[in-house]
DNA sequence: TATTGTTATACTCTATAACTATA
DNA sequence: TATAGTTATAGAGTATAACAATA
């Protein structure tokens, strides 16, 4: 009886392919939040430059409710945003109680850094891959998450309680 | 100018590769975590079961460390399997400090449903995919995972740090 | 003196509730 | 009366440190 290809050397059982993305998913997690580090980032503050960046001057209710996030905690990424001048909060000109959120110039610059990491890392993570099966997979992923209703740009560990998609 | 197949409708940009592997990833792992709720288990809990029934008989120093789990936390997670009947902490025979982790049958039973559960999962997740598809995805995430020094059935979610790997 | 498992404590992250000021 | 943002508080999960029994 012929062993399989990939030969299963762990002491543990493998739990299939939704334990697989799992697995791969929560290391290219942590790596990236590792190589944040250096910009004094986590992922959820990347994830809230990336929606003011398209979408400048939005309120943070607004930006709350895009990435499921509870308006109180995003006082607190938005202060260290701030603070690391990465990000402004102006008057809202209709609306005396909101904020107006607008990236600076420096929150610009930040995130093209951040684009250049998230591509480093791509090619680290895909280094057993060749470039058509790089595109298989992201087509693959990307066909699971539409159909799973995950919505582009948003994590799920972001999310406020387990996981709901944004209004 | 044809506009890609994939259309991206969302506010905020994409990340590439690694954020998608990432959120798909997030979204299994909370999805595995919703369908534990009615057997009143959480992953850790299915990490350390697995490991038991091939490992029967280790310690909870080996346990920890196989898992990259701390030992102060592992005596919370086997207080409660060892509560809901599915571990057994014997004496060692050999070393008086010691405990020999076995588990019951009620364990094995649990293990068999939650083996179940795994593959339901995977079913609702691959939906977007055929067969082939999955086989090939599948094939994806293992030649990652080996090229990234993942270890089979020892998800980065149970560790402690930075999400080393087992000696 | 080192190691096994345990307990007690602290820390991080996130959610909930209460509050202020506007609308 | 409801909403935007804030503050204060509480809870879950996990790491660190100190400890008793045994090696």
């Amino acid at each position: 009886m012929p062993r399989s290809r990939t030969m299963n050397t762990s002491p543990v059982p493998v739990w299939g392919l939704g334990f697989l993305l799992s697995q791969v998913g929560a290391h290219a997690a942590a790596r990236f939040a590792e190589r944040l580090v250096p910009l004094n980032l986590t992922p959820p503050h990347v994830g809230v430059l990336g929606v003011i960046k398209h979408a400048d001057g939005l309120s943070q209710q607004a930006l709350g409710e895009m990435l499921c996030i509870f308006p109180s905690r995003l006082v607190g990424l938005l202060d260290e945003l701030e603070e690391r001048g990465l990000v402004e909060r102006r008057d809202s000109p209709t609306d005396r109680r909101a904020h107006a959120l607008y990236l600076t110039q420096a929150g610009r610059d930040a995130l093209e850094k951040i684009g250049l990491i998230a591509r480093e890392l791509q090619d680290a993570l895909c280094a057993a891959l060749n470039k058509s099966e790089r595109e298989q997979l992201a087509a693959f992923l990307t066909r699971i998450a539409a159909q799973q209703g995950l919505t582009s740009g948003v994590h799920p560990g972001y999310r406020k309680l387990g996981g709901a998609e944004p209004k």
